[in-house]
DNA sequence: CGGTATCCGGTGGGATACTG
DNA sequence: CAGTATCCCACCGGATACCG
């Protein structure tokens, strides 16, 4: 994980770079809400309350904060409309986009997971 | 994520299963250690201590820790030889197997990212 | 060598209330 | 609607010591 205002890198502090970078991606999309919040960005831009809505649990204010966190890591893009009652946008950017093909192998792999497991499972 | 004793799915708890997937399968990997001993286990078999020498940050305790929760996950599974002194072995198990492009692919998305942010840094 | 037990500080994250 | 601020507790994880 490199850090946007050192440009201090973790990695440095390894003695093996290719682990940290796993580890990067990790610390990128890891995060008690990024993935769901990813996965639904996927879909498209959404408001604020749009995607409380579709996360249910989430608390407005870890929202927030997992939020900040993804646009810092400069994943997400925030766009603020300046009316009453306020409107601002979530989407991602350029590189959140790169993240795709991740979080849908990320999907498929948990899909298969749950089946294996609840096979294991029944025959126990 | 389905608990492996009760059998119980956390996607119940959501309207919305799909994202409950991503989720699952980031809660396999992450956990502060987990997706390092996951690369290093793609490389092949290794015991406790090398796991430790090969991750020099980790605590013993915590090795421990995350191994074990792999192991309740079924990604990894531990092999224990009735010698002294003692001797640990642990391996990716079938279905840990099946995270490898996975993990892979978010190495490479790692590196692209910190190359991205490097430049990023340098031109402001 | 490969663990477990205990202690304990820091922080992640919920509940709640307030703001433009 | 979208966002802060404050309070507070559970639990994560480090340090240390001890065991087969």
């Amino acid at each position: 994980m490199i850090d946007i205002k050192t440009g201090e890198n973790h990695c440095q502090h390894w003695d093996d770079i290719s682990s940290c970078l796993v580890e990067t991606t990790i610390q990128v999309i890891s995060g008690k809400w990024k993935g769901i919040i990813l996965y639904h960005l996927l879909d498209g831009t959404k408001r604020f309350n749009e995607l409380r809505r579709l996360i249910p649990t989430i608390t407005h204010r870890m929202l927030t904060l997992q939020l900040r966190e993804l646009e810092e890591h400069q994943i997400v893009q925030r766009k603020e409309y300046s009316v009453v009652p306020p409107k601002v946008e979530y989407s991602l950017t350029a590189v959140g986009e790169t993240l795709r093909p991740i979080i849908l192998e990320m999907k498929q792999w948990g899909e298969k997971y749950q089946k294996v497991m609840l096979t294991k499972q029944k025959m126990s």
